[in-house]
DNA sequence: ACGTTAAGTAAGTATTCACTCACTGTCTGG
DNA sequence: CCAGACAGTGAGTGAATACTTACTTAACGT
């Protein structure tokens, strides 16, 4: 074998980064230690120099998956909150969803697959994520819930409202998990495209947004041209 | 050890029924022979004496898992297409989802935990699920959303009714999900009978029901009665 | 140049796991 | 009552796996 001799920290960074998508395809039970060496380049001995188990990697690729920084999420967020704003979140929540975020650190299948695994385990990895990537976000977009309904864009609901952008997240979620398998799992008759604004619709209306303003600000191409064009 | 000798049928089935929750909980990787033997009382011999292989075992456990009945849900349909019945039919699905089952084979949690098992792996299960126990019904729920259409409770929706129905599904078993380990992913910060509430309303208006139909055929508390009164 | 440090590995070990075999007890039909 | 069929088990086996040990080699400061 003998790998190229880096130091220790992008010895790290290399073999965490490498092991991530087998731990996420296989899940943790299912992988192994050879595997987890081969993926990364390395021999088992040094994973073992590394790290002190293979749970501690296990634990390691959770952190480092937890750790993502969203910047276009971050940019519509600093636009100010409006119903423009909160169809372009929930556009775009969808839309990583289905189509995949386009520059991640990891792609969205191996994250779909971490976060079901956490469930079905601890929960702690996605607990995590909420609580970090969602929650600090939540205020924003309950800003925008606000401002839609003052401008009459957004009916009340009886619903709390972080849950109705829970519920949101959750159908989202749920239709990247019936696409996990190599064959899919339910047929929705739709392209992906399609699907996502099926989804958008769905979710806009669910949260309690006008007929009207959907059909005013939710307006696929132009969504799906801004996003296409950011770095 | 030394079981109680049953018939070879009986002794089949017994095992199968024991090792459900088993695979369920741990998934089929993490979960040894010698783990299923103990839950099933017997030796791992005779494990090996009634199914070939932990695999054969596996798949068996997962075709019992799809021949579940639904008297309640076949009831709801058989009273004919309406908004009502539409309404009963997506209350219904979200409180399997997120109060269980009164009466079944397997306990819901169990139920979440094989589909999700399964669309990690190969999605077979929930595949068949899907086509078996939704399909059928889809057309009777179609006819329902055709009828509120009619009498105006209805928008009609940019998406595949049949989708519409997905997505209301994905948002129940989702909810599942977070609460599947046992400290809780998500706080909806409700009970479970508000958040009900909320998820009932969030799918009503995502299929496109309008408000007033929702408050006029969506009693929570008479739904509520309905359902714990049946046998 | 050279000694120290640390990255890296080949070849293990102990254990666990899926699976087997040779055997025992018990029901049943004649 | 007994022979044979069959439910059931204790005590394994070989393969795989998580982890270790004893060693090699590249890098670098002085």
């Amino acid at each position: 074998m003998s790998a190229k001799r880096l130091s220790c920290e992008e010895r790290k960074v290399a073999i965490v980064k490498a092991v991530l998508p087998v731990f996420a395809r296989n899940g943790f039970a299912r992988t192994t230690t050879k595997q987890l060496a081969t993926a990364a380049g390395v021999s088992e001995a040094l994973l073992y120099k590394h790290f002190p188990s293979k749970e501690s990697l296990y634990a390691e690729i959770q952190s480092y998956g937890c750790q993502g920084c969203d910047p276009e999420l971050e940019s519509l967020l600093s636009e100010g909150a409006s119903t423009r704003t909160l169809v372009q979140i929930v556009y775009y929540a969808m839309r990583a969803n289905i189509l995949g975020r386009p520059c991640d650190k990891m792609c969205s299948e191996t994250r779909h697959r971490m976060i079901l695994n956490s469930c079905l385990e601890d929960g702690d990895f996605t607990r995590y994520l909420f609580r970090n990537h969602f929650a600090d976000h939540m205020a924003s977009i309950v800003a925008c819930l606000d401002a839609a309904v003052r401008v009459g864009d957004l009916v009340q609901s009886p619903a709390r409202k972080q849950n109705l952008l829970l519920f949101v997240h959750h159908l989202a979620t749920m239709i990247a998990t019936m696409r996990l398998p190599k064959q899919p799992v339910v047929d929705y008759a739709a392209s992906r495209d399609e699907l996502l604004n099926q989804a958008v619709w769905f979710a806009l209306r669910g949260i309690g947004m006008k007929d009207e303003a959907i059909r005013h600000h939710f307006r696929p191409k132009e969504l799906s041209a801004t996003f296409r064009d950011r770095p």
